[in-house]
DNA sequence: CTTGTCAGGCTAACGCTGTTAGCCTAGAGT
DNA sequence: ACTCTAGGCTAACAGCGTTAGCCTGACAAG
């Protein structure tokens, strides 16, 4: 760890991630493949206990039901965008563009984890203290100013979300977006 | 109908809109009020029909099935999205800010409505050809050039979505954040 | 006036979902 | 050797969207 363009990044650590028992551990990488290789609809309590050769039911005696199956797997989610932001922070080159570039590969890799991660309502309860908090900072560290950083995620979650929904128009040059949207983050930050 | 700042409204004129039989107007009303009032959860065939005292089946009759449904309140939530976005731009005052301001007054007005039309991906063979493009017209006509408007209207659904979604801490100074994003495409636009 | 058509309601039922209750069995601990 | 329990199982429930098929009242044609 080194630090970003503004701040050590040592100043926010990383929150433990929750505890689960290796056979919880094994259902829920077993939904995150079933997740990304079939999406989300395909996620059921059945077909994830056919992936492990037992019946839905059994599932139960390792993970209270589904949404906690779902809060793992925001988690992970959560935490891998946290960990790309931060090492985009640590690289050369301005942070906005690169915590930009970084989440925006980080979400179309994952496209079906990210969704599950980042769209409707979240149950706060059932992660780690600060997460969520901690996978932001990067903005935060990239603008040098919370209002800026809020509005520079935004953007990108906004961009993100539109593509991969496909809500673009196919002749759309997002590439050009995205360097029109990083021009005017740029300009903002360093021209108060 | 006058003009925005960049070109005359009129350029695009709004998309036919689809046209119901009397009985599945009642019934996408009735829907839109299950769905404003009770959550996208409770939008149920057999809720809908009970509130219309009739059966779920019964609907079957006027309507091709929930997407169907879903597609005309989708249209419904495009079509006053726009035509509240074209208001704006009629308005007074700079017309980057007229169209955020309007954005998310809409979208926090009808939450449910404005996360049934934005989320998820998009079957675009139910909406009337050219409407969702007519909708997001304003963007570009307050930009005046389409990159810039489509990461403005990335940054406006990121906020609005996030915003409803209740993902922002709650000490956010959310006014504040809107301003911070106007300011910066603002300088983007007038400063290239 | 009778007859035929059909719009628009109904019930029953199917396959799917998450979930619960209760049973059974193998292995660990005392 | 006895008990306890982790971790599987089946059966079942309520709710979901949807389909098939029936029925009835209104209305048009002869």
């Amino acid at each position: 760890m080194s630090q970003g363009r503004h701040a050590p990044t040592a100043l926010t650590p990383q929150p433990a991630r929750t505890q689960l028992t290796p056979r919880a551990a094994e259902i829920v990488q077993a939904a995150r493949e079933l997740l990304e290789e079939q999406g989300p609809e395909a996620l059921t309590m059945r077909a994830l206990g056919e992936r492990l050769g037992m019946r839905a039911p059994s599932i139960y005696k390792h993970l209270k039901g589904k949404e906690a199956v779902e809060a793992a797997l925001i988690e992970q989610g959560l935490a891998e965008m946290g960990a790309a932001l931060y090492a985009a922070l640590d690289g050369a080159g301005d942070p906005v563009e690169a915590v930009l570039r970084a989440y925006r590969r980080m979400a179309l890799a994952h496209p079906n984890l990210y969704r599950l991660s980042t769209g409707g309502p979240l149950n706060r309860a059932a992660l780690p203290e600060g997460l969520e908090e901690w996978a932001g900072t990067p903005f935060f560290l990239a603008c040098g100013e919370p209002q800026l950083a809020q509005a520079l995620w935004s953007f990108a979650h906004g961009m993100v979300i539109l593509e991969l929904d496909g809500r673009f128009p196919d002749s759309s040059a997002l590439d050009l977006t995205w360097r029109e949207g990083a021009r005017a983050f740029l300009a903002a930050r360093t021209a108060p």
